[in-house]
DNA sequence: CCGAACATGTAACCTGTTACATGATTAC
DNA sequence: GTAATCATGTAACAGGTTACATGTTCGG
């Protein structure tokens, strides 16, 4: 119990999930993942990956030993305090239950200001992008906690696509 | 044409709409209607609502005037530059069509991995915590901008309820 | 041998958070 | 008068971003 860290980011989960949950068990190799895929809205930059995992093994959630072979890498493997640290933070409902920043609804009500023929535009616009979007979506992750995810962006992007398809049934 | 912003933050947008789009005239109120808002992420900080209300004037988004009164207060008001960045900012499709930061859809994959029994439970949990989320919602909200931002949210939980139930299904 | 990918990090910067400070006005 | 609300701000801190620095190893 040499956790100083009282509740995980939604980072410092997703790194511990990375580790455990996918093969990824170098910092370099988290990272990539991050950069990847699509679907994470942070850049997976090394400048946040780095220091998240150095207070991550700070805080004895993760274990890193020396890898064998010439390169520097270092393998991380998730303790057991590690481990219940990323269920209880997976499991918090308040949390997993809450809205999050989402884009689309932030300008859902501003889109309604605005007048007929720029809204038909910015909505066909925006359906466009999230069929481009499902499209790409569409190959299949092999690993199945990140094909859960992508299930999910899909569900939420059909969503939205009803939603628009509506607002437009109501404009015409 | 003196604005330094090139693109508007969320925060940004989101203070151009509040200002903009519904009644709150002063910083006070755009802080208040942040913090009160239970939808949005963002804890409504003075420490960020009045340095982007200042950056925003800075770049000649918002005008601001003394109000009369003995009061401090300064009437804000999006001018038609700021009114041409909130709708570039809205309209946008890359940024529109983002699945944003979403801590259901980040943890979902992870569900997936728990045993039986402790799934069922997390997954009942945050069950409850929608449904709980979805009753308070029912409160309607009288702005319009608001109240479709309402709408979709609760969309977004009903398909994640959707989700949930199909997954505990799965278990059965 | 050379470029691409592996591997790890640091520094400056920006923005949001909490917590605090200050004072005026209004309702009771 | 005094508590709540209005109104504006600052300071310390946390965390992410970009951009840079450094060196290794593998494939052709």
């Amino acid at each position: 119990m040499t956790s100083s860290i009282a509740g995980l980011t939604e980072l410092e989960g997703a790194v511990l999930s990375e580790i455990h949950h996918r093969a990824n068990r170098t910092a370099f190799q988290v990272q990539r993942a991050f950069q990847r895929s699509p679907s994470v809205e942070w850049s997976g930059s090394a400048g946040a990956v780095y220091p998240a995992i150095r207070r991550l093994i700070g805080a004895g959630l993760i274990a890193a030993t020396p890898m064998a072979g010439g390169r520097k890498a270092q393998a991380l493997e998730v303790t057991s305090a590690g481990i219940a640290a990323l269920t209880a933070w997976a499991c918090d409902p308040m949390r997993a239950a809450g809205v999050g920043l989402d884009p689309f609804r932030l300008r859902s009500g501003i889109w309604r200001t605005m007048p007929d023929a720029a809204r038909r535009m910015a909505l066909e616009a925006v359906a466009a992008e999230i069929r481009r979007d499902l499209a790409r979506e569409g190959a299949v992750d092999t690993d199945p906690v990140e094909r859960t995810r992508d299930e999910l962006a899909m569900r939420l992007q059909r969503t939205r696509l009803d939603w628009i398809a509506e607002e437009l049934a109501s404009l015409a």
